[in-house]
DNA sequence: GCCAACGTTGGC
DNA sequence: GCCAACGTTGGC
């Protein structure tokens, strides 16, 4: 068994644009990449549920969430730190070591072109920082058959790969952080009548891929341009 | 570092 | 195929 604990937000792998797929893949271990629990198995039936799980709502998604850690972490000797101003300097990722299967699903649901919120977990201010773009649609995630590799999946088998990965680029960062705490807070004001109150990222907080509704996406990028007076951001806590 | 929430495993 | 035990995520 590999991963000692798992991974928290994506893992991702960052790799310039002129590398060859091979070359990304040898450039995996030297980069941060995260992930998340490496699943010892899964019976025939757990996968083949998992296959079918619907896309979101039926309809095509165009946007997601992604959460990355920004602080260093070590796991199995790498560091799985990736953050936002690291996706800035080397302007695309793989977004490797996911070991979720809903999270994968979402992943294999995204198209070229899609647009992400780029997530700071499992850090002293997590929130939404910036945007990104999927430039290349699920391929194999390799990571999971190299036994060296802090994500590595003994179960997974070359033939019937479990594991994917998409590309990502940088867009651009937020006007301003949209903390945790302010989605919370805003939920907790407005309830059901949120915009957020039904986003993936309140109900199921341990996803590290999640489907951002288009209704939630345009909110929170108003939140990010409305100027924070006073502090309302904080104001119901 | 704690621990609640939740996903996974495996015995039955 | 249920479900208790266990493991992980990730906010705090």
């Amino acid at each position: 068994m590999v991963a000692k604990r798992s991974s928290r937000s994506a893992a991702l792998t960052a790799v310039s644009a002129t590398l060859t797929k091979e070359a990304k893949t040898a450039n995996l271990a030297r980069k941060r990449t995260r992930r998340e629990t490496v699943p010892k198995l899964l019976s025939t039936t757990d996968s083949q549920q998992h296959e079918q799980e619907p896309t979101n709502e039926g309809s095509e998604n165009s946007y997601w969430l992604f959460k990355a850690e920004p602080e260093s972490r070590i796991v199995d000797g790498v560091d799985v730190r990736f953050s936002f101003d690291d996706l800035s300097r080397e302007g695309q990722a793989s977004w490797d070591g996911v070991r979720n299967y809903e999270a994968r699903n979402c992943m294999k649901r995204m198209k070229v072109g899609d647009f992400g919120f780029f997530y700071h977990s499992n850090c002293k201010t997590p929130g939404i920082v910036g945007i990104l773009k999927v430039c290349k649609e699920a391929y194999i995630d390799h990571t999971a058959f190299d036994p060296k590799h802090p994500y590595y999946d003994p179960k997974s088998d070359k033939e019937k790969p479990k594991w994917f990965m998409v590309d990502v680029e940088y867009v651009r960062p937020l006007k301003r952080l949209i903390g945790l705490h302010e989605l919370k807070a805003h939920l907790a004001k407005y309830s059901s009548k949120s915009p957020l109150s039904d986003m993936a990222l309140m109900r199921k907080s341990r996803l590290s891929v999640s489907p951002v509704k288009e209704s939630e996406w345009s909110f929170i990028l108003e939140l990010a341009d409305k100027e924070v007076e006073g502090d309302a951001s904080l104001e119901s806590k």
